[in-house]
DNA sequence: ATAGGGTTAG
């Protein structure tokens, strides 16, 4: 039977009788042997034993045995409550500390409302609460939240004169601190002349946790002697906040007073370090670790990769990696979290397999940082999986983070409608999880289903941010609709107090650009009241290209090299006007320019994946097994695409001066070698999804809406900008891209 | 003999 404490107190202790204290002097006991033996008890079967020897030897009817076996049932981690409340129900006249230490298990346990009926049940029987009883019962409203109770407590402390003990007086700032009654906190510690730095440090925790870093610091300022923990929570109270160059400033005036740091403030450091990417004090602080033998600390060690990977050091966090003898996840997280966060989607891929392969569970963080991953690879059948595992693994999980990942994976694997089907199934909706799924729509060219949802947002009142409006202004761009896109631009500021900021200015510009709206664009970048940047001069540069004008296009150039010299795209893009308008001239100066300044082409580089397995090809790529068979059937695609009337388009490829690589390079882009290699390893009829990293030009975009028709095929393929749903010799951006 | 401030990644 289960015995809960109003079932056991019923007192039947006539089987035992205990006889009185034994006389045994203290300091005999203090080192019995068997005090080891307890604390070296890791469950309740050896417990048992040892209890039973303790029977034969006769300490159990010693007050102090009795307690040290009560005490370990009530808060050892191997212990057992329940056992331990057998034990208690044995005992006739129950002395206060046995009271206490029961009190004290139940405070520590998940059910420290039962503390405090053990608390009444106590003092119903006629004992009194001594110094000792106070501070297991205010963690006890601490962890239950109550706030009542707690004050409750508190009155009884101010009856029986304890408020000056220092121990009580610190646990009732903790506990008012800790269920947010920080007013109360602060007229306990203010009424005090108790002014330690524990105290002190219990008042700094509760603004901490309230985000007021301001009043604690001023409290930080105040104690006389800091130490260790009082350090650690300012520290870790900025580096949570955000605030990583304050968190670092502390640590190095920790520092000058000569005052240890123990393993939290390094996790705090090295987590701010991570943040700001400080490498040079990262590296100090690693050192400082090493030097200490600290590196063999799992914490210390994760803390040490995620700080490297994050600051660009991602070898260094790999051989870190690969030397941790036992990993737990937080090891295997941070470092495919370090590889998603270089751009090395591959390596995080490989990670996460090699998690697998070692039977290792993942959880949320892991899917987390393994679904960007899969998102910019177009790794839709890890992404499925990943899905999968979630809903059976996780159901009802609440981090909505995790379904806005989700969403946004589907969305950039070109999956709009799962990603639409996963959003309309989530009961909360987050604000990040309308964005990403806006985003996605407009990512698609549905530039109205953006909008719809746009206005569905507003309705169920909730007030968008700078990322919402970026996702809508970029729908209308992608849909070319200038005047609902200008609406929405004033609308940001006027009507839900957003200020736009250079991606906005960058959307608008893009927007009027591409519409040849060249006056209104130029108005724009003039009268914003920041310095545009190179998105926006290379935005503007590729409207230009597309209307050809030349004048405009030149003056965007030359700004935007002075802020990108090495940008290749750029130079191309105004070698086309140049070749557009029939100057040669110029076309081959800016090739003598790429050339001086050694400036080599971004390869053009198309993934798909087939049977889980992402392939990549680059521009005239021959490297992949299946190499013939492609190029055999790339034969047979531009025989059908000739066929069918189709002529390649060379105004684009003037810019490459290479004569023999621009022989047949059309035919060679990266995207027709993967949608050939697509073509012959799946089945008739198979949605085909592709990956470009560079934009989708003319040509490409013209042949596939053809492949699309001659092969009956649907093909999704995602651009640098966005998608394009290639269907029956038709694309959903109609041509406008 | 039982008591106070903080535990870790995104």
């Amino acid at each position: 039977m289960a015995l809960t404490p109003s079932s056991a107190f019923t007192f039947k202790t006539s089987a035992f009788q205990v006889p009185p204290a034994s006389n045994t002097p203290y300091t005999l006991l203090q080192t019995h042997p068997s005090l080891s033996l307890l604390s070296k008890c890791k469950n309740m079967e050896t417990f048992k034993q040892i209890h039973s020897q303790f029977i034969k030897l006769g300490l159990h009817n010693n007050p102090f045995w009795l307690s040290k076996l009560v005490e370990f049932c009530a808060v050892s981690p191997f212990g057992d409550l329940e056992y331990a409340l057998l034990i208690f129900n044995t005992i006739e006249n129950p002395s206060e500390i046995l009271w206490n230490i029961l009190i004290r298990g139940y405070a520590l346990s998940s059910n420290p409302e039962l503390a405090l009926e053990i608390y009444i049940k106590m003092v119903s029987l006629g004992n009194f609460p001594n110094s000792y009883s106070f501070p297991f019962l205010f963690k006890s409203c601490s962890k239950l939240m109550a706030a009542q109770i707690g004050k409750q407590v508190h009155g009884c402390v101010l009856k029986l004169g304890l408020e000056s003990d220092v121990y009580i007086h610190t646990s009732i700032i903790t506990m008012y601190a800790q269920i947010g009654q920080l007013g109360y906190a602060r007229q306990v510690f203010d009424k005090s002349c108790l002014r330690d730095a524990v105290s002190f440090t219990a008042l700094i925790s509760g603004y901490v946790s309230r985000g007021c870093l301001d009043e604690a610091r001023k409290l930080f300022d105040e104690i006389p002697v800091r130490d260790v923990v009082s350090w650690n929570a300012m520290i870790s109270g900025y580096s949570e906040a955000g605030q990583f160059e304050e968190a670092l400033n502390l640590f190095e005036k920790m520092g000058k007073v000569k005052v240890t740091p123990n393993e939290s403030t390094l996790l705090s450091v090295l987590s701010a370090c991570a943040h700001l990417g400080a490498l040079e004090l990262g590296k100090r602080v690693a050192s400082w670790i090493s030097d200490r033998g600290l590196g063999s600390n799992l914490f210390l060690a994760n803390a040490l990769i995620d700080m490297y990977a994050k600051c660009g050091e991602i070898d260094t966090a790999r051989s870190l990696f690969d030397g941790i003898e036992v990993k737990n996840i937080v090891s295997w997280n941070v470092m495919i979290g370090g590889y998603t966060h270089g751009s090395k989607y591959r390596e995080a891929l490989a990670v996460f397999r090699q998690m697998q392969l070692e039977y290792v569970e993942p959880n949320d963080v892991t899917f987390l940082n393994i679904l960007p991953a899969c998102a910019h690879l177009g790794a839709l059948d890890l992404g499925k999986w990943i899905h999968a595992y979630v809903n059976k693994y996780y159901y009802g999980l609440q981090n909505s983070s995790l379904w806005t990942s989700l969403i946004d994976m589907y969305a950039k694997c070109g999956s709009i409608e799962a990603a639409k089907q996963v959003f309309n199934g989530l009961e909360i909706k987050s604000l990040p999880s309308w964005n990403v799924m806006i985003s996605g729509l407009a990512m698609h060219g549905d530039a109205h289903g953006a909008i719809d949802l746009f206005s569905k947002l507003v309705e169920e009142g909730i007030k968008p941010d700078d990322i919402t409006f970026v996702g809508v202004l970029s729908a209308c761009g992608h849909g070319g609709l200038v005047e609902l896109g200008r609406r929405y631009f004033s609308s940001m500021v006027q009507d839900y107090s957003v200020p736009p900021k250079l991606t906005h200015y960058g959307c608008m510009i893009d927007l009027l650009g591409r519409a040849g709206l060249f006056d209104d664009a130029k108005a724009l970048v003039e009268t914003m009241d920041m310095e545009p940047d190179g998105a926006i001069w290379g935005s503007l540069l590729g409207a230009c290209r597309i209307h050809k004008n030349l004048e405009l296009g030149e003056y965007a150039a030359s700004r935007l090299f002075k802020l990108e010299y090495n940008n290749h795209g750029a130079y191309v893009l105004l070698s086309n006007i140049y070749a557009g308008a029939g100057r040669w001239n110029d076309v081959a100066r800016i090739r003598t320019m790429l050339n001086d300044n050694g400036l080599k082409k971004v390869p053009g580089c198309t993934s798909i994946e087939v049977d889980s397995v992402v392939h990549e090809f680059l521009v005239s790529d021959r490297t992949h097994p299946q190499g013939q068979d492609i190029y055999k059937m790339l034969d047979e695609i531009d025989r059908l695409l000739e066929m069918a009337g189709h002529v390649p388009d060379t105004s684009e490829v003037h810019y490459d001066m290479d004569e023999e690589w621009k022989e047949g390079i059309l035919s060679q882009h990266s995207e027709k070698l993967a949608i050939a290699f697509g073509l012959i390893s799946t089945k008739p009829g198979t949605t085909l999804r592709i990956v470009k990293n560079l934009r989708v030009c003319s040509n490409c975009h013209a042949a596939t809406k053809l492949i699309s028709k001659i092969f009956n095929r649907e093909i999704i393929a995602r651009d640098r900008n966005r998608f394009h749903h290639f269907k029956d010799g038709f694309c959903s951006c109609m041509d406008y891209w």
